[in-house]
Parts: structure tokens; C-alpha cells; sequence
DNA sequence: TGCCAGGCCCTCTTTAGGGCCTT
């Protein structure tokens, strides 16, 4: 393994794509043996294209996932924990994401700035976000790997020569882990990819 | 209430546009 800071793997399931106004439905991270898991009921309302992408609907006040309830806590709270979860770490940590820089990052930084605490709690156990497809983009260059995707799903199919449950959080993020483990990138090729967490911040 | 974006990459490019990536 390179020598590089602790990698916490997460993923988002959100009400959308528009990183400026979306809510989280599924916040996931995973680290080794160590897993974090919850689900937010969402003040927005999930676009069609998110719920018959993730599954999520929302019916009478509550959550569920595929048609089944799903206990949900606040954003507030969901937010807090996740804090708390990556303060466990040896830290700072980073927080590593397939398109982080474009999508998981801007939603999850913008919902934390909402409050000031927040914002300065995280920023104490998170020195910076990695992205991972810039990271597969940089590692494995079209030219060397003809017909190649970029996607998650399609990445850990052309390199474990797995299919799993896409877009559900905590197996995105499971499986972020495991390709990353399966590239072992050097501390150079992280860094190159990695955005400090107060670049992100006003 | 509000209901489907936006930035990067690539190329048949750069005074542009289409596809990809995230939900």
C-alpha cells in the first residue's frame, strides 16, 4: 500500500443531479472493516430519473427503497453522525468518490457549510476529497485500454469482472474500495487527484 | 412553490459541439 492518508470510500444517493439544490437520500462510506450507513428523508422531491435510477420514493411523510420503509433520520443528524464516523480515523482523512469533483463533493460540502459548526467539524477530519475518475482517467488512459468507460459499473466490470448493485451507496462504495485496492495507486498518482477540503469552502 | 445540471474530455477543435460522468 502507498503511503498516503487514511482513504474513506463514500457514495451519495441523492433527489437529483443539480449539485445546487439536490438532498441526499443514502449517505455511505466505507473504510476496510469499517462501514457507515444511513438514509435522510429528503425535503425535495426525487426527480423520476433518480428514484428509477436508486429506487428511492417517497410516500406519506416517509422512505422507502424499492417499495420497502426504510428508517431515515434528519440531514442534520445524518450529517452529524457521518462526522463523528470519520473522526474515528487516524486523521485527517480523505474522502474518495467516483466524480467527487463534479458531483459528491459539491453536495456533500454545500449541505455541511449550511451550518458553521458543521463546516468547521469537517473540515478538522477531512483534509480533502480524491476523485476517482480522474484518478481511472489518469491511470488507465483510452489508448492503452481501447473501448474502456469511465463509469463506475463499467470500471469494476472491465477490472474485477464483477456486476453488483449500482446505485445502491454502500455497495458503490464498497466497490470504489475494492478498485482502488485492485489499481494500488502510488502516493503521486492520489495526490494528483486529490483537492484540499478548504478549497472547497468560502 | 420550486421538478432533470454542469464541468471535463475529446475531436471531424480552439469564433464548437457532442458525449461522458454523477443522481
Amino acid at each position: 500500500m502507498a503511503d498516503y492518508k487514511t482513504i474513506v470510500f463514500f457514495d451519495l444517493e441523492t433527489t437529483g443531479l443539480d449539485t445546487a439544490s439536490c438532498h441526499i437520500t443514502q449517505l455511505s462510506a466505507v473504510c476496510e472493516d469499517d462501514e457507515f450507513n444511513v438514509y435522510t428523508l429528503p425535503r425535495r422531491p426525487i426527480t423520476a430519473g433518480a428514484s428509477q435510477l436508486t429506487g428511492f420514493t417517497v410516500y406519506r411523510g416517509q422512505l422507502y427503497l424499492n417499495g420497502n420503509h426504510v428508517r431515515t433520520m434528519s440531514l442534520f443528524s445524518a450529517l452529524k453522525s457521518f462526522i463523528k464516523f470519520l473522526s474515528y480515523f487516524r486523521g485527517p482523512v480523505l474522502l474518495a468518490a467516483h466524480n467527487a469533483m463534479e458531483f459528491d463533493a459539491l453536495v456533500l460540502t454545500r449541505l455541511m457549510q449550511k451550518r458553521f459548526f458543521l463546516r468547521q467539524r469537517f473540515q478538522r477530519v477531512v483534509s480533502g476529497f480524491v476523485d476517482t475518475l480522474l484518478l481511472s482517467r489518469n491511470l488507465c488512459p483510452r489508448y492503452l485500454n481501447p473501448g474502456i468507460k469511465y463509469s463506475q459499473k463499467s470500471l469494476v466490470s472491465y477490472f474485477l469482472g464483477k456486476s453488483y448493485d449500482a446505485h445502491n451507496a454502500l455497495e458503490d462504495a464498497k466497490m470504489l474500495e475494492e478498485l482502488f485496492n485492485f489499481w494500488d495507486p502510488n502516493s503521486w498518482d492520489v495526490a494528483d487527484v486529490t483537492f484540499p477540503t478548504e478549497d472547497w469552502t468560502d
